[in-house]
DNA sequence: ACATGAATTAAACAAATGATTAATAAAAAA
DNA sequence: TTTTTTATTAATCATTTGTTTAATTCATGT
């Protein structure tokens, strides 16, 4: 079996992704990208034709990724609403600890290019998901508070995803090590669920 | 009366300000806040000396008087607990929809600089204010469920702010104008306090 | 009115940056 | 092997960008 990408093309892609994260797109210069996977400066538009085509695509592939992982646990027929809740907390935390810049910048530079967005099909998923049906069906039954779902989806991915958007002044204000942090974010896994539940139950 | 600020020192902050908001630092270019500020480019430095510290000063600036504006709900003495969360989420709320870029902007820059938050006198002040200790005197009463008050302040600053941060992403997956997206956010004014109340009371 | 210092301007500079080119090396096809 | 295509390199180009300079205008105090 033969690979389809070079070993270069994905040595530049997997060097720009590292710099994109830490810096941002404007901060990082095509030269930086060339230095940090040693390869040659021109090799980058030999394989990507522009510094913003290669953007593109390194912010697709992430998006894509990021969402796929979301959807496939709101999309789960075989749990219940709260064995989600437990699963995403658990998930998504873990993913955000195994690459922590990625919330700041998917939503730094969506803000400055919403499109790439708008490309996504798993987008709209989640407002269709099994995750929301079974909060409104929960609703129905006079279970849980009633509130418009996208509130709803809102702050569970508030309380999940923002405390890593902190972590500077968190780490600053209670005099936390990155390791600390984790740790304290890692105890968040389980606490996370049942302050969710606690605050739309009856 | 004479005015220690010249006009032209005032614009060019003022343009700056806008600018850095909405691009960051590195994809605005001193001929961009030239251009806005409708002054000659030899004059950004003649007042700020480089584009870096017109930088520092408004980032000084603008997280003190964001940061002021949070002390200044959490400390009152006058005030209980839930009255004060009714409080920082109508004025925070407020706050950041008459400047939807500031949390954005502070997260992401400071990820690259959190010095720049260090020299802020206010920082810690947070953990140790009224509001903190009114919760924990909850939980001695055993009114409030326990928990580490980070936690209990990241929730609270996190379901108010974070929505901004997606605001992107909520209007495109609801289909939302802007003046739409501000009045979802209007309504959380009022269920933010619930929900918090409702996620600790036993 | 005049002199002094501050404010403003156009022009220029040096370094950085995204991109290209032309030559060379390596790999694949013939 | 020879030919042809692909990959890589160093050098270069044209802009852009942050900053400075030197000249000019403006304001203020005498």
């Amino acid at each position: 079996m033969k690979n389809n990408y070079s070993d270069t093309e994905i040595k530049i892609k997997d060097a720009a992704k590292s710099l994109f994260l830490k810096k941002g797109y404007s901060a990082t210069t095509t030269r930086d990208i060339a230095r940090e996977s040693d390869i040659n400066l021109a090799m980058l538009n030999y394989y990507f034709r522009s510094k913003r085509k290669l953007f593109e695509i390194i912010m697709f592939e992430t998006l894509y990724e990021f969402l796929s992982k979301m959807v496939e646990v709101y999309n789960d027929e075989k749990t219940s609403l709260e064995q989600k809740l437990k699963l995403c907390s658990e998930k998504y935390i873990d993913m955000i600890i195994a690459e922590p810049l990625l919330p700041t910048f998917v939503l730094n530079e969506l803000k400055n290019n919403p499109t790439s967005f708008l490309k996504m099909p798993t987008t709209k998923m989640i407002m269709t998901s099994n995750f929301v049906a079974q909060y409104q069906e929960g609703v129905k039954k006079g279970i849980y508070i009633k509130v418009d779902p996208i509130h709803f989806v809102t702050n569970v991915l508030s309380i999940i995803v923002f405390p890593f958007m902190c972590s500077p002044i968190i780490m600053k204000i209670e005099n936390l090590s990155k390791k600390d942090f984790n740790i304290m974010m890692t105890k968040r896994k389980k606490l996370i669920p049942a302050w969710i539940i606690q605050m739309i139950k009856k």
